[in-house]
DNA sequence: GATATATAGTTTGCATACAAACTAATTGAC
DNA sequence: GTCAATTAGTTTGTATGCAAACTATATATC
């Protein structure tokens, strides 16, 4: 806080952006970049639950389903996922993972903890988990905003 | 943390992503849309400090120098700033506010003040401090391990 | 069951966002 | 001084990111 203003917002939009130019740095180190960005994001999501509707990946990635159009547009393209009709509603489609991003998921525990390594430099476990609380109690307040706009 | 994996960068990602979407219709609603983004950001730095060089806006914005060239580009199209050759090195150009900028000040600390109150929710001025003191130390890491890259 | 309203996803247009390659000026090493 | 290595900023090409308008289906209301 400079002189009584808060300043979170700005100090997330920062960190995010130096974050994600490090992350991709460490992604590519390690041969994984095609696990960046949006991309990454969605695979992810995928990795915890597959055959979901955009809908749902919306709400898992915080995208815009705009954006979400796009990067599935990509991701099928250079074969990750497929699109399949939901069987359930008509309008809905739902994203499929390939397998193609199965050769990764050995790789990733080790560069996510590099990752870590480098993002929390110098907190104990404690910190963290206090951050992490804190970071969702905002993210349920900026969703809570939205939904409310 | 979900099982002992922290998860600070994806929700980092996901708050930036929401909250831009939030704060850019609370700027919207009072009239301030110019300020929203990598736009804001810029004119907010300049308020901090006017005639500076773009590196120095790099630093300021943590924002690439090629993500810069474009935002000013349009801030000038839009007359908000203006480009002037520095007199001290002549690769060097130092970005000035016109002054067309100067009638959103007025405006700002209430709209900010909306913005943190949604941010922030439920948040006693403590936690804002400590919060906001785990991000000042995660930015500098994101930092640190950017230039070490 | 017709009709209004809402929802899932795409398209369009424009603003970020950045790596890599480039130009021009500066600094460093000799 | 001269040439190499740096540095400030732009250009190019591609990926994000989103609002607004659109299509097609589903749901609600009567």
């Amino acid at each position: 806080m400079k002189n009584g203003r808060t300043e979170g917002g700005t100090l997330i939009s920062q960190i995010h952006q130096v974050c994600q130019r490090v992350w991709h740095a460490v992604l590519n180190r390690n041969g994984l970049e095609d696990l960046a960005g949006a991309r990454g994001r969605v695979i992810f999501a995928l990795w915890n639950e597959d055959k979901i509707p955009i809908k749902k990946l919306v709400e898992k990635t915080s995208l815009d389903k705009a954006t979400l159009t796009g990067v599935i547009d990509r991701l099928e393209r250079d074969g990750f996922v497929c699109r399949l009709p939901s069987p359930d509603d008509k309008r809905a489609t739902l994203i499929c993972r390939t397998g193609k991003d199965e050769i990764f998921k050995k790789k990733v525990p080790k560069v996510s903890d590099e990752q870590n390594a480098l993002f929390y430099k110098g907190f104990s476990k404690k910190e963290i988990q206090n951050f992490e609380n804190y970071l969702k109690r905002i993210l349920q307040n900026c969703k809570d905003a939205e939904e409310s706009l």
